[in-house]
DNA sequence: GCGAATACGTTTCATCATGCAAAGAACTGG
DNA sequence: CCAGTTCTTTGCATGATGAAACGTATTCGC
C-alpha cells in the first residue's frame, strides 16, 4: 500500500523530460526506447538516462515480451503499470450518478449507477462518497474525477449548473472530506473530450470535434492537440443552435434549434404527439426504421439537422475529425442518410469529405471521461488543458 | 549590402532559446532583459547571455531611452531593428495586384495597386515582379509573401485558385525567379490572421477569428496562439453558410447563405434590383443609413446575418474575440444593432458576451497580411503556423 | 549634495543535462 | 559459430543553466 502511495507521489514530481516520456508511453502505449527517442527529439543515450530511474521507481516498466523483428536485437517495450492504478469517474446528472473504477489507461474495471435522493450538495457529496466506497473496495484509488453538464472553472468548484440549480458549490472540497481522496470537477464534454484525446481514437489526429445527442446536445473541441476550454464550455452553446426553420420548437420558442430537434426527449415527444400516446426514444426511432411514416419524417428532420450541425462544426471548427457520441446516437445510424444529406448541404462541394465516426454508445462513456480528467490531472500535476 | 544580407541570414539560423526571446521581443515589442526572461521561464543570467551576441549581431537592439520607473537602477528595453529591414506583401486577385512595402514589423512603408493585364502564370508573375521592384527600389528587402483567395499546401505552389482558374500553378518558383527573392505563398484569410496574431490585436489573446466580408466571405481562425490551417482553409466554408431561409438565392441555389446575404454584390445586387437602377454598394449603405426602406430592409438583413454568424463562430469556434474586417465591413457599423441583435438571437441568453471588434477597414490590409506571411516564414525558418 | 535603498544587469562558478562515439547486448541468417 | 544488424548502455567532453555575488544606474530621504 505504501508502495501504492508513492507511486502515486512520483507522477507529479517529474520534471521536463521524464515527464513528457511518461505522458508519451501513457499515451501512445508501449514503444521501443528508440522510437520514444525519436518522438521526443532526444538521443538514444538520453532516452536511457531517463528512463533508467523511471524503471526502478516503478513508474514505468519493461515488457516481458520484446517486439519480435528483423535481424538485431530486439526492441523491449516500455510502457506504465496500467494495471495497477486506478480512478474513479463519476458523471453527476440531475437524477443519478454514474460511476467507473479504470485503470490508468482509463480502461474500466467496474461500474456503478445510483439514484440521487436529493440535490442538495451535501447529499449529493455523501451519495459520491458511497459510490466512489462501493467502486473503490480496496482502496487504492489515486483520485477522483466528477463531470457534469455545468461549469467548473478551477475544478473545485461547481461555477453553474443548469439542472442541479447550484451555483458556486465546493463540491471537490465535500468529497475530498467524504472520500479522502484528490477529487477534480470538470464540465462534461470536455471531460470526454480528454478521455477521447489521451485514451480513445482522437490519440491520432491533432484536432477533433466531439457532438453528443441525448437528453442534450452537446460539443467539444480539441485543436493543436489541446481541449479548448472557454469559459463557455458547458453552457448550451450549440444547443441554441438553428438548423431549420420548419422545425418544433424549443422552450426558449426558437424554431428548430438542435435542442428541440435532435434531443432524445425532443424526437420522443414529437413522435408522441403525432401518435397521441407515449412514444420512447427507442420506440420511435424502431417504428422509422419500420417505416412509421409519423417517425420517420420525425427522425429524417433530425438526421437532417444533426448533419447540418456537423456542416457547421466542420465549417467553422475545421477539425481533422469529428466523432459522434451520447446516449440519443443511435439516431445517427437510423437516419445516417439524411445525416449526410445533410452535410452536403451546408459544405462546400470542393471541400474534403468530412471524417464523421460514429462511436458504438456504451452509458460507461460519461463516467469514463471524468476518470479521464482525474488522470490528467494526477499526471499533469495541474495543467488539465495541457495536451500530449 | 551584405551586411543586410548578413543581417537576414542571421535569423533562420537561430537556435531554440536565442529564436524564442527573438520572436518575443519582436512580436510583444520592445521589453526589459527582466521581464522577457520571466515570459522565456529562465534566470536572468541566461537572459543576459542569450542576448548580448544578438546586440553584437545586429538582430536585436537596445533602445536608446530608458525605461524610467520607480527607485532603482531603470531598466534598457530591448527591441528589434524593426525598420532596417523590409518585405513586400502581395495580395493577388482576379483583377489585380495589390502590394505592400514593410518593415520587419509589418508596418507599411509603400503601396501600390497595379491592375492585371491577364491570368496566365507567366504574366502574373512578371507583373508581381515588376511590383515587387517598384516597391522595393532600394532593393534591400529580404522576402516575399504573396496571398490570395484559394489553397496552397506547401507556399510554393497554388494548388487551387477559383477566380484564377489556376491548378498546382508554381508560382512561389516563377516569381523568384523574376525577383530573386525567396517567395511564400499562403491563404488570404490564414495571411490576414496571421498578421492579427503577430502584428495585430490578436497579439493579446491565445484565440480569435477573423470574419471578412466584401467580394467573399472569409474566415480564419487562430486558437492556442496558432493559427488553423486545415486543408480545406481558404475554400469557401463559410461561404455557403445558411443565415436566413427567406433570404436571397446565391449562384448555388442556397437560400440565405453568406455569400448571398453578405457580399457587397449580393447586398448592392439586391438593392439594384429594388430601385430598377445599379446601386452600388457604398450607395446602398448610404440609402440605408438615410432610411430608404429598401436599402434598409435589405443591408438589416444583411446585419442580422452577420450577427447569427458571428454567433456561429462564437459557439462552435469558441474564440477569446472575433474580428470583422474586408472592404465591406461597414455594414457592420451601419447595421449594427441589427447585427448585435442576430448575435442574440443564437447565443445562449448565459453564455458571455461575444467580444466582437469591428476593424477600420484599409485597402492596405490584405497585402499587409501577406507580408506577414513572409516575415513569419523568414524569422521561423519554415514551420510558418508555428505561434508565439 | 550625499548616502541609503532599490531594482536591473553581468560575471563567476559549480552543476547538470546532453550528444557523440564506442562498446555491449541480443537477435537473424548463413 | 561467425558475420551482420539493430537496440541499448556507458564513457567522455561539451555546453547550457541557475544561484549568488558583484557591479551599475537610478530615486528617495535627509
Amino acid at each position: 500500500m505504501t508502495q501504492l502511495e508513492d507511486r502515486g507521489q512520483v507522477w507529479p514530481a517529474l520534471d521536463g523530460l521524464a515527464r513528457d516520456l511518461s505522458l508519451e508511453v501513457l499515451i501512445r502505449g508501449p514503444l521501443p526506447r528508440r522510437e520514444l527517442a525519436a518522438k521526443l527529439g532526444v538521443s538514444a543515450a538520453t532516452l536511457t538516462r531517463t528512463v533508467a530511474p523511471l524503471l526502478e521507481s516503478g513508474v514505468l516498466i519493461e515488457l516481458e515480451e520484446p517486439l519480435a523483428g528483423g535481424p538485431g536485437r530486439p526492441a523491449r517495450l516500455v510502457d506504465v503499470p496500467a494495471s495497477t492504478h486506478r480512478f474513479v469517474g463519476v458523471k453527476l446528472t440531475g437524477e443519478c450518478l454514474h460511476g467507473v473504477l479504470t485503470d490508468l489507461r482509463a480502461d474500466i474495471v467496474a461500474s456503478r449507477t445510483v439514484d440521487l435522493d436529493g440535490l442538495e450538495p451535501a447529499r449529493v457529496a455523501a451519495a459520491i462518497g458511497r459510490l466512489v466506497a462501493d467502486l473503490d473496495a480496496g482502496q487504492d484509488a489515486t483520485a477522483v474525477g466528477i463531470s457534469f453538464g455545468g461549469v467548473s472553472h478551477d475544478g473545485r468548484t461547481v461555477a453553474r449548473a443548469p439542472f442541479l440549480e447550484w451555483h458556486d458549490v465546493a463540491l471537490a472540497r465535500l468529497v475530498e472530506q467524504a472520500t479522502g481522496l484528490p477529487v477534480i470537477l470538470e464540465n462534461d464534454l470536455v471531460a470526454l473530450a480528454g478521455a477521447e484525446h489521451w485514451f480513445g481514437e482522437g490519440r491520432t489526429v491533432p484536432s477533433f470535434a466531439v457532438l453528443t445527442i441525448g437528453i442534450g446536445v452537446g460539443y467539444g473541441l480539441v485543436v493543436h492537440d489541446r481541449v479548448v476550454t472557454h469559459r463557455d464550455v458547458g453552457i448550451g452553446l450549440v444547443g441554441h443552435y438553428p438548423l431549420d426553420p420548419q422545425g418544433p420548437r424549443c422552450p426558449n420558442g426558437h424554431h428548430g434549434c438542435a435542442e428541440a430537434m435532435l434531443t432524445t426527449t425532443g424526437i420522443s415527444s414529437q413522435v408522441s404527439v403525432a401518435h397521441r400516446r407515449p412514444v420512447g426514444y427507442g420506440e420511435a426511432l424502431e417504428l422509422a426504421r419500420g417505416g412509421d411514416p409519423v417517425a420517420l419524417e420525425v427522425v429524417t428532420a433530425a438526421g437532417h439537422a444533426l448533419g447540418r450541425l456537423i456542416a457547421a462544426v466542420a465549417n467553422l471548427a475545421m477539425p481533422d475529425r469529428i466523432f459522434l457520441s451520447g446516449e440519443g446516437i443511435e439516431l445517427a445510424r437510423v437516419a445516417w442518410g439524411a445525416v449526410w444529406e445533410g452535410v452536403q448541404r451546408d459544405r462546400d462541394p470542393a471541400a474534403s469529405p468530412v471524417d464523421v465516426v460514429v462511436q458504438p454508445y456504451d452509458s460507461d462513456q460519461w463516467a469514463r471521461g471524468a476518470a479521464a480528467i482525474a488522470i490528467q490531472h494526477h499526471v499533469l500535476g495541474s495543467a488539465v488543458t495541457a495536451g500530449s
